[in-house]
Order: C-alpha cells, then sequence, then structure tokens
DNA sequence: GTGGTCTAGACCACG
DNA sequence: GTGGTCTAGACCACC
C-alpha cells in the first residue's frame, strides 16, 4: 500500500509515515485495528527495520497510534492526536492558503476544493462504516 | 526586507528563496525589477554570498527571477511563474484540508480561515499598490 | 478491582503490580488478609499466571505482602512498607515539583493541588473503612 | 557534568536526557547557550553518537533546545516548553504526591518540601543572573 | 514473535 | 565540523 521513491527529497522514514498517517486519516485503518509489524513492513518495503521504527514512534508520538512492546502497534481513535500536529497542520493549511490567493486564486476556488475534499472524506468514513456492517 | 532566523530549523538558502519568493508575489518586485546583488544582498545579510546565490539560482529555475550575464536578476512577470510552485502549494493546501476534516473540522471553519485569509491578503497587495503609485 | 489497559504502554505486570499496591496502600487490603490466588487472579483478569507470579514476587520484594509456601500471598502491614517506594516517590514528587516551579508554577499553586489530591485521598480512604464497618 | 549509570534500569539516552533537562531547567545553560555537539558529548560520555543524537531530538520535540542543521544545538527558553511536557509533569507530580498522602505523609510536609524545592530554584535562577553580571 | 535500545560505521546537506 | 539519515546487526524485556 505504501510507495517510497528514492528520487524523493523527504526522507525514507517521512514517507512511510505520511503513508501511515494516510491509511489511518482516510479510516482505512480503524481505531484499534493492528499496523504490520516493525519487521514485516521493513522487509515488505526492503528497508531497514530501524527506519520504520522511527516512522511508528514518531506517530505514535503524533498520536496517530499507540504500541504495546511484545504486542505491536494500533490505528489510535483521532482524539488522541495530539495538538502539536494540529496547530502544525493549521499553520500550513493558512499558509499555503494564503500563497494560494497571493497567486491569483480566489477564496471561492478553494472553498470548492474544501468542499469537494470534505466530500471524498466522508465517501471513505462512509465506505468504512458499510464495510463494517 | 527579509529577515532571517537562526533558530529556524530550515537552512538559510532556504529562508532567503521563501523572502525574495514572497516580494514577487506580492508584487513588492514587480516584473523586471532589479534585485539587489548577489553580493550587496549577501553583506546586507551579513551571511555568505554563496548562500545568496544558490537561493537565486534556485528561484530563477522555479520561474520567479531571471538573471542577464554582467546585469544582474530581475523579477520575472507573473505569468512566467512556474507552475510547479501552484501545483505544489495545492497538493499541500488539500492534503492538509484533509486531514484536518478528519480531524473534525467542518468545511465551514476552514471557509472562515480562508475569507480571513483572503482579507489579509488583499490589504497586502493594496499596501504595495500604494506604495508604487 | 484491578483494571488492565492494555493500551498502556506499561507491561502488564506492572499495571498488576500497581494495582495490587494501590489496594494494599488505601487499605482496601488490611494487614493479613489474604490475597487471591495466583491463578485464580491470573484467570480473572484473563492472562497468564506467569505474569501474575512475577508481580506479586516483585511486590513481595518491595514489603507490600509476604508469602506463606502452601498457604498464600497476604497484605503486609503498613509499617513494612519497604522505604525503598517512599523515597522512590519522594525522589519523583520533588524532580517534577522542581521542574514544574522551573516552569512558573508558583508553591501556591502546586500546594493547591495538593490540597485537592489530599481530599480525594481522604475520600477514598473513608470509604474503605466504611465498607469495612 | 552528565553521569551515566549502567546499573540503572533507565535507558542510556533517558539519562542523557534528564541531565541536560535538569542543566537547562535549573539555569546552568541559559536561553541561547549552545550544547556540547553530538559528537562531543557522545566521545566525553565514551557512548555512540546515535544514543547522544536521539536524546537531542526528543529534547527538541519536547521544547527544551532547539537545533540549526550544521551549526549545533541551543537551549531554548521556558517558553518553548511544550504541553505536552506540561502536562506529563503535572500528571507524574499529582500521582506521586497522592501515593504519597496515602502513605501517610501530611499535605503539610508536602507544602514544606515544595518551599524548599523553591527556594533552590530561586537561588539557582538567582546564581545565573550574579553570573552574568 | 513483538517492540525497545544500543553500537558501529556510512553518506549527505549545510555553512 | 555540524547535524540528519540510513543500514546492519546485536541484545534485551515482554507475552
Amino acid at each position: 500500500m505504501i510507495s517510497l521513491n528514492y528520487r524523493d527529497a523527504r526522507p525514507i522514514y517521512e514517507q512511510v509515515k505520511d503513508g501511515l498517517r494516510h491509511l489511518v486519516v482516510t479510516g482505512a485503518l480503524q481505531a484499534g485495528d493492528k499496523l504490520p509489524s516493525v519487521r514485516a513492513l521493513a522487509s515488505s518495503l526492503a528497508i531497514n527495520p530501524n527506519t520504520i521504527q522511527r516512522a511508528y514512534e514518531s506517530l505514535e508520538q503524533e498520536g496517530y497510534l499507540y504500541t504495546v512492546a511484545g504486542k505491536g502497534s494500533f490505528a489510535a481513535p483521532q482524539a488522541d492526536v495530539n495538538l502539536a500536529r494540529r496547530a502544525a497542520l493549521l499553520e500550513q493549511f493558512e499558509c499555503s492558503a494564503a500563497e494560494l490567493l497571493f497567486l491569483g486564486m480566489t477564496p471561492e476556488e478553494l472553498c470548492l476544493l474544501l468542499q469537494q475534499a470534505a466530500r471524498r472524506t466522508a465517501g471513505q468514513q462512509g465506505e468504512e462504516e458499510d464495510r463494517n456492517d
């Protein structure tokens, strides 16, 4: 599910982080679902387990998953996502929005994008609920 | 006009890049306006000319300015601004929006933030136009 | 009475230890009271008896209970509680207090928290005494 | 200044973290002061640089220091200490206080300890101010 | 088998 | 010379 791009400027562990976070955010991994073990994911992506370990630690720190030594790592409920992460996201959102506005995009266009994104999010969460029936 | 923050995690040349890009994007530097020479800006910011040089090269590649050998560097017209920048910003915008929506923010709240940002932007662009009268 | 949290980073046997210690410390288990057998508690918590055994051994070493071969484990009188525990707690107390003070909290604010904690403690100990009437 | 204890249950990087945090908290390192480089501290403690690196990363994350790639790490002002750390400290404080109260210490005794700690903290910060005259 | 920690040693970007 | 990233491989605690 996660794809690595070695030509990407981002370090590998961040690509892994973003990939896993995306799985949680989109609902592909529901709260409590078990993530692949450090070693399993490492071998499946053909990278060093330490790199995966680092991504997991960082995601735990951000609140996207929790880890139980000897058991594995599990997706956390949304509520656990930490405040620093929320602040970082808002910063990123406002910053990119501001520059897009500078570049001539209108608030209306961006709002439209927002609503499309909202529909996608709702759709994905709906699918999950359906799947769990 | 450009302020460096040595406590910032971003490398210096990126801070310079962002500062210059902002000047072009906001219209503080109009198409054809001459940018300070590498050496002048370097001494004014008290940093190594190599660092400025690197920022200029990168900005030229992104389309924000063009350089004439022996003459200097000049702000590019907005139309020339590399589409890649717009695409990157849109990606960042949609990505952060999606995650904020997941975290429980509503499209309405985000739209409100957009409108506030738009008001700030309008203010700044107005100032620039006034100053150039 | 003991609740396990599998999402907790602490290993299970430590959660068991903390739970049992709390029962002794609060007086829910009075000196001489018999603790559940290793097997009974293990099955009641649905965990491995080895895990309970380890918790019991550790608590005995700390002085919170004593074991009579062939009879079972019993709560120790408060006086027997290992001084090491008190010292560890004091260390932790002073250390966190010092850092909180550094961060700008006043001794008065911390004292207030202490008094609230004292009121909660008194409440619990009262309940225990009532129940044992 | 930092002493490692290999018989301690805490991992090395946490001992390093605690040692460095203590230096910042007591004012031995004032905001902006440079910390020893990763490699220098590693060789001075005779441990692997990666272990130091991990401690530094974690402390940066908690807000006790900030790092500039290629320049080094520097003590942060108190204000930067992150909310998660404050919450963790309060939790630790209340928890140890509660158990000490259970064990028979009175709120008055603990308050006394608090005031002594406050005097020590004030003393250390005062020394620093004196030193900077 | 799981994650947690540590070491040794490598390469890169930055200034 | 500084920190940032990654690898390879080791040992431990926990279940």
